[in-house]
RNA sequence: GGAGCGGUGGCUGAGUGGUCGAAAGCGCCGGUUUGCUAAAUCGGUGAACCGGGAAACUGGUUCCGCAGGUUCGAAUCCUGUCCGCUCCGCCA
């Protein structure tokens, strides 16, 4: 969420931040009402300075007399301070509402339109694969060797659910154990998140749990919801805490599974592992100073080129245009793998996203820094990017690194988690 | 799941319904002293929000796990809830 008085001092900048976002949002509306809200605050607390004002005279009353008089002016008071307060929170709950709606502020250098407008910024150094027969798509490649149970996962959790079986397993784990490793070489604190979160949770890190287009599951009858990404739990992780900025920034990845309904994406290319209810993955978290966050950014990106160029996979660097980011991104870096096996003749399909959230999640989780020495505290930023998804990660793997015979060679730096060289023959 | 106890400032830990944003100690910051360090000593030391001020700063409201309730007034009493600890039961 935005900070109130920024979008108040710069309404119209917000407001077509919010159309260049493709959202639609009354960004005037909370004007007027965030000035009633303010009257009624500052009645209310005058009210109620009077009232304390009352309340210590009471025990120094002369008589009784005198006390009653003061007791009932007192309570007089207080009454009127609650419906000052009532009102003000009514407000203050309306604007709550309109402003989670706003999303962040877009970096400049981030392009304008849609999915098709977004940028392509480079490619990884492994090239496209040129085969000289006809590639299977994983599915395919899946049959062959026994990889994925489609229809049994169907009858177990219903469409969308799978089991991954042999090679699928060891490789899903492959993925896990070499992204954890990777990162924790380079500064990264690995954490194994809860795998349910909060809906105040959820709402700090701008997934909305309800609504018709929700990708969230919620557990009946709680407050609980299966998570989307670990980036829900580990920012909610340091919700409502103040660090000092000396300990920042605090980079951690975070092992999860992850859940996701999928509402609306019927129709959407979705073969096999691809758009899938459930999957595991390794995600970044950062937690950084502002001045921080952008360089931080740019090493998430350049983590998951590394990641992604140790896999031997094929993959372009996307900066993402402004009505795909979402509501907590003011920049957002895609890896689009090379997918052999989509569509007619292969495409790219989004593998990872790294997002700098500046302090826009911070803001509504409530998460801040304070300056030794200084005064006051201020919102951090956070960021985060996945490391490897690896139902996505294990596609451009059987299909990039498929063989004439069907077989497929592992990556170099899986072999040793996976156990052997090649999956069949 | 049952029984008991507890949640107070960066930490430890007092707290009588009104004078409590809250004793004391530790820590931290600053001054003095000291050849340096240590020690001693004095002073200061939470946050959010609203208002005034160019600013230093200053007036006010709120915050003692959280949410309600009683009361003119709640850290203090009541209810609910969450979390933690101990004991018992059950269990991967």
């Amino acid at each position: 969420m935005l900070d109130r008085k920024f979008i108040l001092q710069n309404i119209e900048l917000v407001a077509d931040n919010c159309e260049r976002r493709g959202v639609s949002c009354d960004v005037s509306q909370i004007s007027q009402l965030e000035t009633q809200r303010l009257e009624k605050l500052q009645l209310a607390q005058e009210l109620n300075r009077q009232a304390n004002e009352i309340s210590k005279q009471i025990p120094k009353a002369s008589d009784a007399e005198e006390r009653n008089a003061l007791i009932e002016k007192g309570r007089q008071l207080r009454q009127e301070k609650d419906d000052a307060q009532k009102t003000c929170d009514e407000l203050d709950q309306t604007i709550l509402e309109i402003q989670t709606l706003i999303p962040n502020l877009t970096h400049a250098d981030a392009p304008t339109g849609g999915e098709d407008n977004a940028k392509e910024l480079g490619f990884g150094k492994t090239a496209k694969p040129g085969f000289d027969f006809q590639p299977l798509d994983h599915l395919q490649l899946g049959e062959k060797h026994d990889l994925f149970d489609f229809e049994g996962g169907a009858r177990v959790a219903g469409a969308g659910f799978y089991f991954l079986r042999n090679a699928a397993v060891r490789l899903d784990l492959a993925l896990q154990q070499f992204a954890i490793n990777f990162l924790c070489e380079r500064g990264f604190t690995p954490v194994a998140t809860p795998d349910v979160a909060l809906t105040e949770v959820l709402k700090g890190t701008g997934f909305n749990p309800r609504g018709p287009e929700t990708q969230i599951y919620s557990i009946e009858n709680t407050e609980l919801n299966l998570v989307a990404t670990a980036e829900i739990t580990l920012g909610g992780m340091m919700s409502g805490q103040t660090v000092s900025a000396s300990e920042l920034p605090i980079k951690v990845c975070g092992l999860s599974h992850c859940f996701r309904t999928e509402a609306g994406a019927a129709g959407r290319a979705s073969k096999g592992l691809y758009r899938v209810h459930q999957f595991t993955k390794v995600e970044m978290f950062a937690f950084t100073l502002p001045d921080q966050s952008a360089a931080i950014h740019e090493e998430m990106r350049s983590l998951e080129c590394e990641l992604f160029d140790a896999l031997e996979i094929p993959y372009r660097v996307v900066d993402t245009a402004s009505g795909d980011l979402g509501g907590p991104a003011y920049r957002k870096y895609d890896l689009e793998a090379w997918m052999p096996g989509r569509g007619e003749g292969g495409q790219w399909g989004e593998v990872t996203s790294t997002s700098n959230c500046t302090d826009y999640q911070a803001r509504r989780l409530n998460v801040r820094y304070k300056i030794d020495g200084e005064k006051g505290t201020h919102f951090l930023h956070t960021l985060n990017g996945t490391a490897v998804a690896t139902g996505r990660a294990m596609i451009a793997i059987l299909e990039n690194h498929q063989r004439a015979d069907g077989t497929i060679s592992v990556p170099q730096v899986l072999r040793p988690f996976v156990g052997s060289d090649t999956i069949g023959g």
